[in-house]
DNA sequence: GCCGTTTTCGGCCCGACTGTTTTCAGTCG
């Protein structure tokens, strides 16, 4: 089992746990576990086998116990025990939204309802009013909700997310009560993908602000609303949800707001033990009941004793350690970034000449790019044969000359890596490319190990000087090929290979829990557009989110090199 | 079930909103 089906397992524990009425803490306590597994950099079969499963925040002796279990016979005793106790199909109705575990237990003793289709016969029929604690209102609620878990749309890729994101900031500040209107939630933190989108308004006049958003006309279906705050459902499916807080607390509110839900509870304690009391709306002096208001989120991190720490690391994963020790990371910025290695051009399926790349590459400000079209194996993408290879490098002289020193151009390609684990090109052509990328692209459902060793395969190729892509994953849906990170980590250390972040917001790949890893092990790393025309060398904006929340800083990352640097990184490869 | 700048035992964030209630439970972020 992986790290992931483990984690997958916890989860449904906790699910049954809450469900049964377990102590909320215990129940707690799995969840944060699996979080903690699935964001593990390392295999969680080797950190069996080191004997330090204990070391993983958030795993004692008893859960270590488990993984143990599952890790040796596939099973958990415990699981099992649990779906006898608990109809599993109960774990449905959690998705519906206003149905938590104990209502989910209630229609299931008092009801006899064991799953969602269950639930809406029962809805429908007029039993759930009955109940005790329920009435008409919330079997109708219960009803609207079953509705929309069916027609509610999927997570969104990040650059949809901030389109949908940006129109309703630049709305929600025309409006004349609004005197701030900020992104918060996951969009602020920028998570690779976005369930519903959170906003931070300042205002003082509140119910105003309510009002004009319930008048909207995208807003097909509101879900609450109160004084402060409120939800609705878009025409789209999106769910929307705003705060808002007089200007003078709009620190505590977008901190809060912006969450994660984790990094607030260890933010919390940590005001707690100082005798003070954060919520969204003001810090609290417990001692003789003094409110402090906070306009700013640094005055908020301030008045706990600790600097203000960028969004992308708000996921309790070590940050308010690090801010309380003063080594949080100076992270990477766009700035930073002066080169771009991988991107298409006409020559196999970009929309743009290697002139008009270029141009737009000195627009943002590259020092260096790489044309990097695709080897001639993935057909579907017109990929270049050798011979195509010297007449691209032909033009590539010829655009060169005209831009003269503005930028340098540098031939590469992105070479399929065939389900062997043998390049699409032989070695002399790879030797005349300036700079290779290796890719995954087809059968990517091979089992673990044979991935694996294909991946590995590859990357000893003295020639190869960056993996593209490397899980080959597709945001929101496609899972990536089933690697062995620690191996192909441990092989990016020893080849001296780099690793990329493609910054494709479908991709995003490396992921971040590997970037991060990668980075702690001194395997250097790309951020790089996978541009397939020039309005797209702008993704680098969220490769760039995604290395932050990989804590990376700019000296991890190669695009940030002087070109001189760069050129010798690249001489020193590949011979 | 986890964890330790109060603690190896006794804590474990905080408030809004909703619908059901006559003061609260459940859900959510």
């Amino acid at each position: 089992m992986n790290n992931e089906q483990v984690a997958d397992v916890f989860d449904r524990v906790a699910d049954l746990l809450e469900i049964k009425g377990e102590i909320i803490y215990k129940t707690l306590a799995y969840r944060k576990a699996a979080d903690n597994l699935r964001n593990l950099p390392v295999d969680i079969q080797t950190t069996r086998d080191e004997k330090r499963l204990t070391e993983i925040p958030g795993v004692g002796k008893a859960i270590a116990d488990k993984i143990e279990e599952l890790l040796t016979t596939g099973k958990l005793k415990l699981l099992e025990k649990l779906e006898q106790e608990v109809p599993p199909s109960l774990i449905e109705l959690l998705e519906v939204p206003d149905v938590g575990p104990k209502k989910a237990a209630l229609f299931w003793k008092q009801a006899g309802i064991t799953n969602l289709a269950g639930l809406k016969s029962a809805a429908l029929n007029g039993l759930l009013r009955n109940l005790p604690g329920m009435g008409e209102k919330s079997e109708k609620r219960i009803l609207d909700g079953i509705e929309m878990v069916a027609r509610r749309s999927k997570r969104m890729v990040l650059d949809d997310a901030w389109t949908l994101g940006n129109q309703w900031l630049e709305w929600l500040r025309e409006l004349p009560d609004v005197k701030r209107a900020e992104a918060a939630g996951s969009l602020r933190r920028w998570r690779d993908t976005i369930g519903d989108l959170d906003f931070a308004v300042a205002s003082d006049n509140p119910a105003r602000v309510v009002e004009a958003i319930l008048q909207h006309p995208d807003v097909v279906n509101v879900l609450g609303r109160g004084e402060n705050k409120t939800s609705v459902e878009l025409k789209n499916g999106v769910a929307l949800q705003v705060w808002i807080q007089p200007t003078i607390n709009f620190g505590c509110l977008w901190q809060f707001t912006t969450g994660s839900k984790d990094h607030n509870v260890r933010v919390r304690e940590l005001a707690q033990r100082q005798g003070l009391s954060l919520s969204e709306q003001t810090l609290t002096r417990e001692s003789d009941g003094e409110r402090i208001s906070c306009e700013t989120e640094e005055q908020v991190y301030e008045a706990l004793g600790l600097r203000w720490i960028p969004p992308e690391l708000r996921e309790d994963r070590g940050e308010i350690e690090a801010v309380k020790h003063g080594d949080l990371p100076n992270l990477i910025q766009l700035e930073d970034m002066h080169a771009d290695f991988h991107m298409h051009s006409t020559w196999s399926d970009g929309r743009n000449t290697i002139e008009e790349m270029a141009l737009s590459a000195i627009q943002n400000g590259h020092k260096i790019i790489a044309i990097t079209d695709h080897s001639s194996g993935l057909g579907i993408a017109g990929g270049l044969r050798p011979d195509d290879i010297r007449m691209q490098r032909a033009e590539i002289d010829t655009v060169q000359q005209k831009l003269g020193e503005s930028i340098r151009i540098l031939q590469g390609a992105e070479v399929e890596i065939r389900a062997d684990g043998s390049l699409d090109y032989p070695d002399d052509v790879l030797a005349e490319l300036d700079i290779v990328i290796i890719s995954l692209h087809t059968s990517l459902r091979q089992p673990g190990e044979e991935i694996t060793a294909r991946l590995i395969k590859a990357m000893n190729n003295p020639h190869a000087d960056i993996v593209g892509h490397p899980s080959a994953r597709l945001l929101p849906n496609r899972e990536g090929a089933d690697l062995d990170w620690t191996a192909v980590l441990e092989t990016a250390q020893k080849t001296g290979i780099a690793l990329e972040i493609n910054a494709n917001p479908h991709r995003l790949d490396l992921p971040e829990a590997y970037a991060r890893r990668a980075a702690q092990m001194g395997i250097l790393l790309a951020i790089n557009s996978d541009a397939h025309r020039i309005g797209r060398l702008d993704n680098l904006v969220y490769g760039i989110s995604a290395a932050r929340r990989a804590w990376l800083q700019a000296g991890h990352v190669i695009n940030t090199w002087k070109p001189e640097k760069i050129m010798a990184w690249l001489h020193t490869r590949s011979g």
